[in-house]
DNA sequence: AGGCAAATACTG
DNA sequence: CAGTAT
DNA sequence: GCCT
């Protein structure tokens, strides 16, 4: 193919890795890695709001070439408009940048315009063995701009004021902004319109450093580890993130990669949730850890249209819709969920009636109550049913502590379930009373239905001496950690119905009998969310060389267990011991809010 | 390009 | 062992 | 899907 393509920006845009490659190859030469150094730019775009956006999450701003004049003014009067209103950045006096001389569209410099064209535009030059004319196949042409910044939006309020970030500002000084922005050496990658800048000292010219000038990040987020971070309940992101949770969802339904590429939206979702910023920049979120270009595209594009196609589409996917129903039933997760799909089944009424007896136990018990395990459950509701735990535990033997753990303790209105640690400081009273506990509660009618009992947990390493001789019966173990699983239903309520409440859920109910020892690393791994209890698992092996869980923690390399809570006085006092014990900051329940 | 992803216990 | 749960 |  002898043609004499300009430089070329090849989109990879709903292109398949193969035909990428096959692409480049092909075209070879004239190919350019920046795009802003391209004057043509092709791919599988349609839509010209695709193909900004197809810029901008490559950093570069650019305005719609119009081919009238007094468009082009109103445009561009517009644009510097909103220039005005920016505090930042007066840098640019010294530059290019206004495009008054826009003809000398020299390559690399603002004025220089791009065309985005269909990618038939090449295959159909290659086969006339010429360049064709454009037009028939343009979707955008644009034009580099400065980028309009806007100005760093205020920190929004934490909901604890003893944070992190708050002291972190107290010792600040204020906003000077080369605090952040400077960024010696390495500003000069491949860059567009960086004519060496006058290096006055805040000055900047550079497309990066003017796109740095954001918000700094908090030095807690350059961890990859989640429990390292702050992580309230309600970020100044949340809709984004909303968006990026049902992504993740759908991904965890209908894709059989033992949820890595779930995984993958939880890590950046935990991420995003710990920024305190409202996010206003493609860059910016980059900027995060766990978070690359895939996060870029789906910020600018949820930016630009306030959707998200594929979130549009998994909410129209009514096969989405029968996995979603089916995954919500307890004892169903996403394979069993496909299986149930894939036997023609698309809603819990076709499970009942063509499969009921083809459930396991747990399963029945699941869509018997789908309605009221899909309910929340108020604080208060959980106060109680502590409550009542707490009192058959002591009713058994005196003495009992409790934390209700879980979503509650992470300061949560609405709970999924409940979850209740029970430890005793009595080292051996804590054996083998689940079992009586439930009994006892069942009996009164508290509990319904026990999904799982499950008890004896043996520990190894540890102390062989003392509990050998001290441990009575029980093969096995000085250190039990047993829990039982549960059906709640309000007694109280069962025998006078209250008539102001119109039914009487059930709930599911996590009891949880802790060793006295070690209650503070079940605490610790009971409270945190799902990412937090994951990152402090990977941060203890890979930075402590130790394994936590929530039986205690241990040494790597013989597996000797580490007393980490040694005279900490109450449980409370114990968590507290846990995170001093592994090198970690103290967080807050309410900041660990990592989903 | 290839490695990696938290750790365990229970049920059928 | 596969699947689900915490 | 991100990280090294």
């Amino acid at each position: 193919m002898a043609l004499h393509l300009p430089p070329v920006y090849l989109l990879n845009f709903r292109l398949p890795t193969s035909e990428v490659l096959k692409l480049e190859r092909e075209i070879g030469e004239p190919l350019v890695r920046d795009i802003s150094e391209a004057k043509i730019v092709i791919g599988k775009v349609t839509r010209k709001s695709r193909a900004q956006l197809e810029f901008k999450s490559r950093g570069v701003h650019t305005e719609e070439v119009v081919h009238e004049t007094d468009d082009y003014k109103a445009q561009k009067r517009r644009r510097i408009d909103e220039g005005k209103t920016r505090e930042v950045i007066t840098v640019d006096s010294s530059t290019e940048s206004e495009p008054e001389l826009d003809l000398d569209p020299k390559a690399n410099s603002p004025g220089h315009s791009i065309k985005v064209l269909k990618l038939d535009w090449y295959f159909d030059s290659v086969k006339a063995g010429a360049l064709l004319p454009t037009e028939k196949y343009l979707v955008y042409e644009g034009r580099i701009v400065e980028k309009p910044k806007a100005a760093p939006p205020e920190p929004r309020k934490l909901l604890r004021t003893e944070s992190i970030l708050s002291r972190a500002r107290a010792s600040t000084p204020p906003r000077i902004q080369s605090s952040y922005r400077h960024n010696p050496r390495r500003s000069h990658s491949p860059n567009i319109r960086s004519k060496t800048q006058p290096r006055l000292l805040h000055e900047t010219t550079s497309e990066h450093d003017i796109a740095d000038n954001l918000p700094p990040l908090p030095s807690y987020l350059k961890s990859p580890y989640s429990c390292e971070r702050p992580t309230p309940a309600h970020s100044p992101n949340e809709a984004f993130i909303a968006q990026l949770q049902k992504l993740k969802h759908a991904r965890k339904l209908d894709r059989d990669d033992r949820g890595i590429s779930a995984l993958a939206y939880s890590k950046a979702i935990a991420a995003i949730a710990a920024y305190p910023y409202t996010l206003t920049s493609a860059r910016e979120i980059s900027r995060l850890p766990h978070c690359g270009q895939r996060y870029v595209e789906l910020y600018q594009e949820w930016k630009e249209t306030g959707h998200i196609k594929e979130v549009d589409e998994i909410e129209s996917d009514a096969r989405m819709k029968s996995l979603k129903e089916f995954y919500e039933i307890f004892d169903v997760a996403e394979k069993t969920a496909r299986q149930f799909y894939a036997r023609g089944w698309r809603d819990l009424d076709d499970v009942i009636s063509h499969g009921w007896d083809k459930l396991s136990p747990n399963q029945q018990i699941g869509v018997k109550f789908y309605d009221d395990f899909q309910e929340k459950i108020p604080r208060e509701e959980v106060e109680k049913i502590a409550a009542v735990i707490l009192k058959y535990a002591n009713r058994i033997r005196e003495g009992f502590h409790m934390v209700v753990v879980g979503g509650y303790r992470r300061g949560k209105d609405m709970s999924g379930d409940v979850d209740v640690i029970l430890s005793h400081p009595d080292d051996d009273a804590t054996d083998h009373v689940v079992e009586e506990i439930v009994w006892n509660l069942a009996e009164d009618k508290w509990i319904t239905h026990r999904l799982t009992v499950s008890t004896t947990n043996s520990e190894r390493g540890q102390e062989p001496v003392s509990w050998k001789g001290s441990m009575p019966k029980s093969a096995g173990g000085f250190c039990t950690l047993d829990k039982a699983l549960v059906v709640w239903q309000d007694a109280d309520q069962a025998r006078n119905p209250d008539p102001k409440k119109k039914h009487n859920p059930r709930r599911r109910v996590d009891i949880i009998l802790s060793p006295w020892k070690t209650a503070g690393c079940a605490i610790v791994g009971w409270t945190g969310g799902t990412m937090f209890e994951r990152d402090l698992r990977k941060y203890c092996r890979h930075e402590r060389g130790v394994k936590f869980d929530s039986t205690g923690v241990r040494r790597l390399s013989d597996g000797a267990w580490l007393d980490l809570e040694a005279g900490g006085g109450d449980l409370l006092a114990k968590e507290k011991k846990v995170f001093e014990g592994l090198g970690l900051e103290w967080r807050d329940p309410t900041e660990r809010c990592t989903g």
